[in-house]
Formats: structure tokens, sequence, C-alpha cells
RNA sequence: UCCGUAGUAGCUCAAUUGGCAGAGCAAUCGGCUGUUAACCGAUGGGUUCUUGGUUCAAGUCCAAGCUACGGAGCCA
């Protein structure tokens, strides 16, 4: 009995008869000489079948098999350089073949297809090259910011998913009947991580967060994966430290493990190589006298509206792009107007129509991917800003009780993983950046 | 929600001024010992998004609707 391979694997393999167990991606015939791609999940390798090297019932069991059909090839491996496949190079002579089953009229073929097919095929689309290449490289991305914040003495701490009360009440919230009761989907776990740092020091969440949005863009989705650390005694400089680490070490980790990947969906490894410390760090009011300046320079009259600001206003996504666009890393840019920006955030000390916050935009027109801030951790001032934003005190006691028993000065911030995978790997669209998206149109399959 | 574009074979698209509904790929059958989106030959495949209207005649023109795509707002 052969020993049972991954495809990933076998170059260990050359000179040694195996047994792979999987799809067939591609097939070519060429009459009594058959090549079957078959993927396994962890690669792929091309299995030849030749009639003189098997039975006549396993020559035309290979020879009828269909894309995506499944089966359990034995054979010998030897190295060839016109192989193809993942790694590629290497390709096993079938000696016997076992028919799962044989899949009739597979919807997606090797050629082009449209996006609205694609979606509606997502469940078989993750198969493709392209999807496996992203999904693991996603993957990936969420390790390496685990490792680094864990590695950095973070605590991983879980938030929960159903909430009794809004955590910005600036979007619109997923309703839950709570047993006749009314609650939320999560849109943020940064108020319980707020809680428990005081537990901890410096924790992080991860999970899914849910937005009842009517936004219809490239850069939204309606459940997305978030990653928010929050650091006890920590002020907005610091905090830009440890953004700026994370982020360099994610896009080492993916340049590192993921070559053939990154290969696979032609991003521009140049680009993600250019990605080290020190990111560029930029105020507010630098960033709008620079879209005065840009706005100056152009000719273009509508391009010249698209871009136009007045102090005080939040960056539409225009704005933000050609801010973005002015640097080849991703850039900080700090202290928004406090207006714009949510009620914990802590105002400037003597400024306080600006706020200690931090948006990270990531190059390449990505924009925003992390948004982080000093919260207030003085009593009077958030209860002051809970009223002023018609809030009510109540839903927020508990959040109002940590500013009381032994209050300190604290920040944190919340990473956009299917933003972050996008800007990585390249792609104009979230949706191909998550398995299953949820569009406003779309949550099927 | 607003603005713009589109909807024809399983998929990607074509169809001149309103005049017989087409191609490539996929599928099926046959051929081929080194294919890389293989190639060659043959075969099958249509509610032209829906409803209504104009016309001798509508994929094409008109009206309404549905769906998708792109952009904006909002945001991570």
């Amino acid at each position: 009995m052969a020993e049972i391979i991954r495809i990933k694997d076998i170059a260990r393999y050359v000179g040694r008869e195996v047994t792979v167990r999987g799809w067939v991606y591609n097939k070519t015939g060429k009459g009594r000489l058959q090549f079957i791609l078959l993927r396994d999940g962890s690669g792929q390798a091309q299995c030849v079948a030749f009639n003189k090297e098997m039975s006549p019932e396993a020559f035309e069991i290979a020879r009828g098999l269909t894309q995506e059909s499944s089966v359990i090839i034995t054979g010998e491996v030897r190295a060839d350089e016109r192989a193809p496949g993942i790694p590629g190079g290497f390709e096993i002579g079938i000696r016997s073949i076992e028919l799962l089953q044989v899949a009739n009229d597979y919807p997606i073929t090797p050629k082009e297809h449209g996006t609205e097919f694609l979606m509606n095929h997502r469940h078989l689309w993750v198969r493709s090259n392209r999807q496996w290449a992203i999904l693991r490289i996603r993957a990936t991305i969420i390790k390496a910011l685990r490792d680094w914040l864990d590695d950095q003495g973070f605590l991983l701490v879980d938030t929960p998913i159903i909430t009794p009360a809004a955590g910005e009440e600036t979007t619109t919230l997923f309703e839950v009947d709570y047993f006749g009761e009314m609650a939320y989907l999560a849109q943020t776990g940064q108020l319980y991580n707020e809680a428990n740092i005081m537990a901890f020091g410096k924790v992080y969440c991860f999970g899914p967060t849910f937005r009842a949005e009517k936004s219809k863009t490239r850069r939204h989705l309606i459940e997305f994966w978030m990653l928010e650390p929050e650091i006890a005694f920590c002020n907005l400089e610091e905090l830009m430290d440890i953004e700026e680490g994370m982020v360099c070490y994610v896009v080492e980790q993916v340049l590192e493990k993921h070559q053939r990947e990154l290969e696979i969906i032609e991003r521009d490894i140049d680009k993600l190589a250019a990605i080290t410390s020190p990111f560029a760090r930029i105020s507010y009011d630098d960033a709008v006298a620079r879209l005065h300046q840009l706005c100056e320079e152009i000719d273009d009259p509508e391009r010249k509206a698209e871009l136009a600001i007045e102090w005080g206003e939040d960056f539409g996504s225009p704005q933000e792009t050609a801010i973005a666009e002015m640097f080849d890393k991703p850039v900080f840019v700090y202290h928004y107007p406090t207006a714009v920006k949510a009620f914990y955030m802590t105002p400037v000390a003597g400024r306080p129509e600006i706020c200690r916050s931090v948006d990270l935009l990531a190059p390449e027109g990505y924009g925003e991917i992390i948004g982080g801030s000093e919260r207030i951790h003085e009593l009077e001032l958030l209860e002051a800003n809970i009223d002023k934003m018609g809030l009510g005190r109540e839903a927020y006691q508990w959040y109002l009780e940590l500013r009381k028993f032994g209050t300190a000065p604290h920040a944190g911030f919340g990473i956009g993983i299917e933003r972050t995978v996008a800007w990585i790997c390249g792609l104009n669209h979230l949706r191909e950046t998550i398995p299953y998206a949820r569009l406003l149109n779309r949550k099927y399959p």
C-alpha cells in the first residue's frame, strides 16, 4: 500500500509510489496519453495516464474523467520540468486509479466568467486557483496579526456578538429578537476591550462585526472581520508604533510564506517589499493643506470638485485615495476633527476641535485599513459627550463605571481584515477577500 | 438612497437602418504518446430579464418594473 501524501510535499517523494486524493482541476487528452491536473487542497500535480502502464479498465476511467471529478490515484512520483502544478515540476505516473464520482457539467470552466455568475457559485469558485491563493493569504494575515500581538504580550479576550446597545450608534444595527427583547449584532468589541484592559493590560478581540448599512461599494461588506487591540497606559504615538510594527510583520510574513500565491494572483511583489518602518505620520491639518495644494495643481474641474474639502469635513473616498497616493507606504493621518469622530475619542489639549485619533491609509488607493484613538478616561467628559450625542447614559452604565474604578489613559484601534487582505493581495473588491461575502444584495450561498 | 451602464445558448460575447438567432468555450461522439486555455473532425443546445405598447415585421423602438455591475454617501 502506497503512502498517502499531500501534493505540497510531492518533491520529497521522487522515485516512490504514493497515493494522492483529490479533484480533477483540468484534463487534456492525447489518445493513449492523458494528462490529469489533480488538486488536493494543498497543491496541484499533473498525473499522467499512459495506457501501456495500467489496466484497460483503469485507463478508461482516466480517459472519462471530467473537471472536478473526485479520485484516488496511486503512482510513481517523478521530476519533470514540463509538469505544471503547485509546486509544479513533478508528476505522478498513474499506476491505478479509484473513481469516487464523475462530476457532470461543472459550471466554472477555465475560461472567463462574470461577477454575478461567480458569486452565485461561490461554493464552487473557492476551488479555483486564484481564490485558493487569496484565502490562503487571508489565513496567514490573520495568523500573523495574532502571532505578533501574542508575542508582544497581548491577550486574546473574546467580546460578545449579541449586544444590548449600540457600540457607536453611527451606523445601522442588525436587530435580534432576544427572547422578546431587542438586541443587536456587534459593530465593535471596543467598549468591552476597554473593560478587559483593566483586567489584562493589553488585549485584543477578533471576530465578525455587522453593519446594516446600505452601502454598496468595493470597500464595504455587511459582515466583516475586525481585529481590535486595546492597550492601557498608551498614547497616540505609541499606538502608531504598535500599528506600524504589526502591519510590517504581516506583510513580511505574507512575502515569506506565499511567493507562489502572490504569483498566482499576479501581485506586484516590489510594492509589498517596500512596506517597512517608518510610515509617514501627517496631521489632518496637514492632509487638508496637501489636498488644497493638489486641487490648485489640477486643471480638470470635475476632479477638482471631487477633491475639494473644507477644514472640518471628513475625507470622502476620493480624498482618502489622493492622500494615500502621495506615499508608497501606508500613511498615518492623525488629529481628525472631533465632530466627525466617535464620542469616546480624547480631545487634543488646548485644541478641543480636534481629537487624538489616527487612521492608517493603505497605499495604491486601498484607503483606510485601521482606525484608532486615545479614549476618554475622565468620567465627566465622557458623560458630557454621551449626553451631547443623545445616546442615553443607561445603556452605557457599565462603560462609564470603568472611569470610576481606577481609570487610566488608554488607546486602541481596529484593523479591518478584508481591507487588509484586499490591499496585500492587490484586489479591487472585498468580495474576493472573504470566503462567503455578505453584500447589500447578497447572502447566498 | 442617488447617478451611470448592462441583461441574447451552461459560460463569455456578436447580431449593420426594425427584416431567417450567431461565434468561441463548455457538453456529447470520434482521432492523436508530452499536453500547459492542447489540437483536428462531427453533433446537440435559445421564454433574446419580465409585463405591456408601436409595427406587415421587434433581440433592436417606446413605457413601467426586476436584477446585476460601476461610482457617490457612510465606514473598517
